[in-house]
DNA sequence: GAGCACTGC
């Protein structure tokens, strides 16, 4: 039913005026709009640098950092801010005598290529003055480096370490300021769990470190509401400090980006269905519209699938349209050759529709995009600290989130926005922001950090965003139930101190300390690597049959955690070959990330005083270190009464694989991918709840109950109260 | 007999 969809084309198309100026799509001169060095062929970088939007602000920026603890640098992407700042700092002597300028990107790879870019353009060895670190991975000098790029998560980790980053304390010799500066991404500090810990720490850091200087680079709208943020909760620090200590409020700059100009549609009509619109939008654009490649944001896999074979049958019916459209999905569980293949040139006469996730939000960048088709929607992650179930729903996409979709149309030259959602939607429905994710997540590892960080009033904490209080509730619950936290709410020693220093789940934290009297740490290192990545199973689309007959190849009686250990071993047997894994349905990617993951644990291991035994094949010992974790994840097989009444019949007809969790008596199945579905043992601990039309375990284990007492008997004997929290 | 938005240590 094309009709009943909007067409482009036949409408006039506008251009958005943003009451809170979000969309801030400026239209450059020509010779700032290349970010390419073979058009300034033969310029210098110096003058290249100079062309860059930002360059125009340098005094001002300068000034600012000068002038204010903190300053909220506001602009598009493609300004040239992340590279440039940094070495204006640098050029202005905020580096000079040790110090440190630290700027922390979202993600490794965005690390890793704006340090080598940075190191390029100063002509030095990336490692030297210029270096990076992420996890697994220092390449940095103490003694030269003067900037250094790191992700969020190391400098938490070095915050950890060190609550108000001493280390990178410089100390001159007249004794006055010691300066360093960390660079924050904003739309980050909104958005995300770790990430908005790290802005409130740096305020605490700033509290009392007056010289930090903090600059935090932001996406128009949120600029506001964090300069708020600062600036109020600063309010109460009493007198003013004396002259020549930067100002408290922080310094708000504009700087325009490199974008071109986006014309926004919106269809007329609210769609029914995003996938059909999708479909007849991307038509309708091949047919009109002059060369130039498609995006089209969906939600997930599922989405993506349908509508490509929905546009195939429609390009198949209409043969003059389709000629030259090359189809391809994108999605971050994609084969890494396969993701690839959206990253090569269009060929000519050609035109490419890319159908992807909010992987191509923000986490990679597709060059010739020129048309943005955006449904509304994306997946977003919820979390029911009542059920303690998270859960990943289809969810309308924030103001914040259209903007950015959009401005992936304007990279390369002027493009075209297709909303399948009305304007009146966008400007009176359309939250600006979205929920925080703070407040959509589980908080356990976040609790556990700030306590290990020295914030103990957690409920009193100022964040930008405050959590449920359910959900703080939980966490300590969690955590105390673990005894990593004790009754005042602290952190026990050793066990509290040594969790927190393992990167991963509190739960997964506990298991591994146990395993060190259990003797069987190699083991239990392996399954906590394994439990921290997606799969290591290939998708399972298409080849079903063929994934379930290697896993039985591998399958224990015990379950899926033992079930892993038979894997790993089969994988280091192999001599680590890609080719083992391709035949045993393995994702090799996903392999070879676990034996990263397995040597930073037994690095923390060893620091941690656990000394690394393996139990030589003593299951039972690997069986009762999972429980000392995950004791709260246990579930008993319900049996019906017919048991009682039919005894000859027990086996086939006692029970449904129905069970029941001890924590809360929930309804629960084991998940249909684990090694113990239609086996179900009577007793089982889970890894985690997922939830569909059914709740499901998945990675479950067999236990003995008796070991459930064994493992935290405080927990078990509160259970049998009336437990306030199951309501 | 089901289904996995996306980061990060």
């Amino acid at each position: 039913m094309p009709q009943q969809f909007w067409k482009p084309g036949t409408d006039k198309p506008r251009i958005l005026e943003d009451e809170e100026g979000g969309v801030v799509f400026f239209a450059p001169s020509l010779s700032s709009a290349s970010s390419s060095s073979s058009r300034f062929g033969y310029a210098s970088i110096g003058s290249q640098r100079q062309r860059l939007p930002v360059y125009k602000y340098r005094t001002a920026i300068l000034y600012l950092v000068e002038t204010h603890a903190t300053t909220i640098i506001v602009g598009e992407t493609g300004s040239g801010k992340t590279t440039q700042i940094p070495q204006y700092l640098k050029e202005a002597g905020w580096a000079d005598g040790g110090r440190v300028i630290a700027c922390t990107q979202p993600r490794r790879l965005a690390v890793q290529s704006v340090a080598s870019r940075v190191a390029e353009e100063m002509d030095v060895k990336l490692g030297e003055e210029v270096g990076y670190t992420i996890r697994f991975e220092d390449v940095t000098n103490p003694a030269a480096t003067m900037i250094k790029f790191l992700t969020d998560g190391v400098l938490l980790r070095e915050i950890m370490d060190d609550p108000l980053l001493t280390k990178y304390r410089y100390v001159d010799s007249f004794g006055s300021k010691n300066l360093e500066l960390i660079w924050k991404k904003l739309e980050m500090v909104l958005f995300c769990v770790f990430p908005g810990m790290v802005a409130d720490l740096l305020e605490h850091i700033q509290r009392r470190r007056p010289e930090l200087r903090l600059i935090i680079s932001s996406a128009t709208i949120e600029a506001k509401s964090m300069s708020d943020f600062f600036q109020t909760s600063k309010k109460h620090r009493g007198p003013e400090d004396h002259e020549f200590v930067p100002r408290k409020v922080p310094a708000v700059l504009s700087v325009e980006g490199r974008g071109f100009n986006v014309q926004i549609h919106y269809v007329v009509e609210p769609v029914s269905d995003y996938v059909q619109a999708t479909v007849s939008t991307v038509l309708s654009i091949h047919d009109q519209e002059p060369a130039g490649d498609i995006l089209v944001f969906l939600t997930g896999q599922d989405d993506i699938d349908a509508a490509i074979q929905l546009l195939a049958e429609e390009a198949h019916a209409s043969r003059k349209i389709s000629s030259g459209l090359i189809v391809l999905p994108l999605y971050s569980s994609l084969p890494r050759a396969e993701q690839d293949l959206v990253f090569s040139p269009t060929p000519r006469g050609k035109r490419k529709v890319v159908i992807s996730t909010n992987i191509a939000e923000t986490s990679l960048t597709l060059e010739g995009v020129v048309y943005v088709v955006d449904s509304g929607f994306s997946k977003q992650q919820f979390y029911n600290p009542i059920s303690d179930i998270e859960n990943l729903v289809v969810a309308p996409i924030s103001k914040a989130s259209a903007r950015q979709r959009a401005g992936r149309a304007g990279r390369v030259r002027p493009g075209k926005c297709y909303r399948l959602y009305t304007e009146e939607y966008f400007v009176n429905e359309m939250s600006s922001v979205g929920i925080p994710e703070m407040q959509r997540s589980k908080l356990v590892s976040c609790v556990i950090q700030l306590k290990a960080l020295g914030i103990d009033n957690i409920l009193g904490f100022d964040w930008p965003a405050s959590p449920p209080p359910e959900a703080m509730i939980r966490a300590l619950e969690v955590l105390y139930s673990l005894g990593v936290l004790d009754d005042d709410a602290k952190l026990t020693s050793p066990v509290g101190f040594q969790a927190a220093e393992i990167p991963l789940d509190p739960m997964i934290s506990k298991m591994i300390l146990s395993s060190n009297q259990l003797g069987c740490s190699e083991e239990i290192i392996t399954i906590a690597a394994i439990l921290s990545i997606q799969s290591i199973w290939v998708s399972g689309k298409g080849v079903q049959k063929e994934l379930d007959e290697a896993k039985l190849r591998f399958a224990a009686a015990e379950g899926d955690h033992v079930t892993f250990l038979n894997v790993y071993k089969g994988f280091l047997q192999s001599g680590k070959s890609s080719q083992w894994c391709h035949k045993n349905y393995m994702n090799y990617q996903a392999m070879k990330k676990v034996i990263e993951i397995r040597e930073q644990l037994r690095r923390t291991a060893l620091r941690l005083g656990i000394v690394l035994r393996s139990c030589e094949g003593d299951i039972l010992a690997v069986r009762k270190a999972v429980t000392a974790g995950f004791f709260a994840n246990a579930s008993r097989l319900e049996v019906s009464d017919l048991i009682f009444l039919f005894p000859a019949r027990l086996e086939a007809f006692s029970h449904n694989g129905m069970y029941k969790t001890v924590r809360g008596s929930q309804e629960v199945y084991i998940h249909p991918s684990s090694v113990l579905f239609r086996v179900n043992p009577k007793w089982v601990i889970y890894h985690s709840l997922v939830s569909t039309d059914r709740q499901y375990m998945r990675n479950a284990m067999t236990i003995d109950p008796s070991w459930l007492t064994e493992a935290a008997p405080h927990f078990f004997q509160n259970l049998r109260r009336p437990d306030p929290i199951a309501h």
